[in-house]
DNA sequence: CTGGGGATGGGGCCC
DNA sequence: GGGGCCCCATCCCCA
């Protein structure tokens, strides 16, 4: 057989008996060959294991038992090959497994995955699945599985025009190759894995740029996250404002807002880039929904979404939460709760005189008194302190600041629209409440 | 270009 | 579990 062309990693190769000076009958691409080699030594595989066939590896996950093989476990998880390795003689020879972190139904999946390439992720599962991914050390699943919760909560920058986003009632599967776990996890920690060449089975009208592109979230750590430089957005120098509304609780991506800062709160004036009522309408519509998605993102959260093994002073261990988006962990639920906050971009805490939103209260709080009250007792000028007697609130739009008086009358009384001190603390009315229900 | 300061976001932890 | 406070990191604006 001659080498006739060289494509790079697939070569072409002329069938036995032909000439190069003959018109070629067939041709053989190596990766054709290498990818069906591959898909058939995993059926091979995957049916050994139903058949439970040269299994040597047990895995009792809440009492049921799993069979399967060492060496795909091993090649497939990070923290089966750390199991695997710790025998005496470097491999044990019998392997025994006990895991009460996850479901067997999750477990199933898992499996199912690891011997077919076949992910079957619903909005109940994913999340369950994602932290038996995170505990398993599998990097590839926990990345299918960001894009899952990712697409259904329709917070990509990218796809701006993506609303047609998946249900989250539905279930839809990715597919990928199975082997690429391991290379993956020598070269990069956990979460830290470049996205694999997912393929979305249902909606087409998605573009693989969103899952391809550098991923915020998988930088690792929340705070890294929220403050990545190649985040999506900076990457195509979109403007997170312009593709999304002040009113949507979800309209930040996490990651793009601390880059937007107080300049976004400057170039857009409420309600600028929407005027119709249809569209107001679908704002509602959509904020709406992506409420409700993030609510039911919430609600499947399992009661334990990850344990993670320090121990305090006297050996007990000691109990964390485990973010499923990262390798983030806190002491308390709620905190996690709060923390989701900066994966998911809900924020529900609008501020009524500009529209900006807050994923805390506080921050909220704080934006208000510090913009719109001008609570500080500090010329904005000359940055001494002035008093109710020494200083007056300048107006500047919604933006309330104080000067004193010795400043204001350098710049010219007539110049500044001010307010008497008395009724600073009362317009605009900060009406806290999530989502602008007044309380 | 650079440093300072304001605004904002997130984590830890107490009440 | 929620609210709130404190602290720190980061970004952005401006002098």
């Amino acid at each position: 057989m001659d080498m006739v062309a060289d494509l790079g990693a697939s070569r072409l190769y002329r069938a036995p008996g032909e000439s190069s000076h003959q018109q070629p009958q067939r041709w053989f691409n190596t990766a054709d060959i290498t990818v069906a080699h591959q898909n058939n030594l995993l059926k091979q595989l995957n049916h050994q294991r139903r058949q439970e066939l040269f299994c040597d590896c047990s895995v009792l996950v809440e009492g049921q038992l799993f069979r399967a093989h060492r060496n795909v476990l091993f090649a497939s998880s990070g923290y089966f090959r750390m199991l695997l390795s710790q025998g005496p003689d470097g491999l044990p020879d019998s392997v025994n497994a006990t895991f009460d972190v996850f479901s067997p139904e999750t477990f199933t999946v898992i499996l199912d995955f690891i011997y077919s390439g076949q992910l079957d992720l619903s909005s109940h599962n994913v999340i369950e699945v994602m932290s038996a991914a995170s505990y398993l050390q599998m990097n590839n699943v926990i990345n299918y599985c960001k894009n899952f919760i990712k697409s259904s909560l329709d917070i990509s920058l990218k796809d701006e025009d993506s609303e047609r986003c998946l249900s989250l009632s539905e279930t839809c599967s990715f597919t990928s190759g199975a082997g690429e776990e391991s290379s993956e996890q020598q070269h990069q920690g956990p979460c830290s894995v470049s996205p694999p060449p997912a393929l979305w089975t249902r909606d087409n009208s998605r573009s693989q740029s969103s899952f391809m592109g550098k991923d915020p979230d998988l930088d690792g750590s929340a705070s890294t996250l929220a403050t990545n430089p190649s985040s999506p957005a900076n990457e195509l120098g979109v403007e997170a404002d312009d593709l999304q509304d002040p009113q949507d609780p979800l309209y930040t991506l996490p990651g793009s807002e601390r880059r937007r800062g107080k300049g976004a709160t400057k170039r857009r004036t409420p309600n600028s880039s929407r005027s119709s009522q249809h569209e107001d309408l679908d704002i509602q519509e959509a904020r709406t929904q992506k409420a409700e998605k993030a609510e039911e993102l919430y609600a499947t959260l399992p009661p334990i979404v990850g344990v993670i093994g320090h121990f305090n002073k006297d050996s007990n261990p000691i109990m964390r939460f485990k973010c499923p988006f990262c390798t983030h962990t806190v002491k308390r639920k709620a905190d996690l709760k709060r923390h989701l906050r900066c994966h998911t971009g809900e924020r529900p805490y609008p501020c009524q005189a500009c529209n900006k939103r807050f994923t805390r209260l506080e921050h909220l709080r704080s934006h208000f008194e510090t913009i719109h009250q001008a609570r500080k007792l500090v010329c904005r000028k000359c940055k001494c302190q002035v008093t109710e007697e020494t200083g007056h609130v300048v107006c500047e739009g919604t933006r309330r600041y104080r000067m004193c008086t010795a400043c204001i009358q350098e710049v010219g009384c007539d110049d500044i629209p001010m307010e008497s001190l008395e009724g600073s603390n009362e317009e605009p009315a900060l009406l806290l409440g999530v989502d602008g229900e007044e309380e």
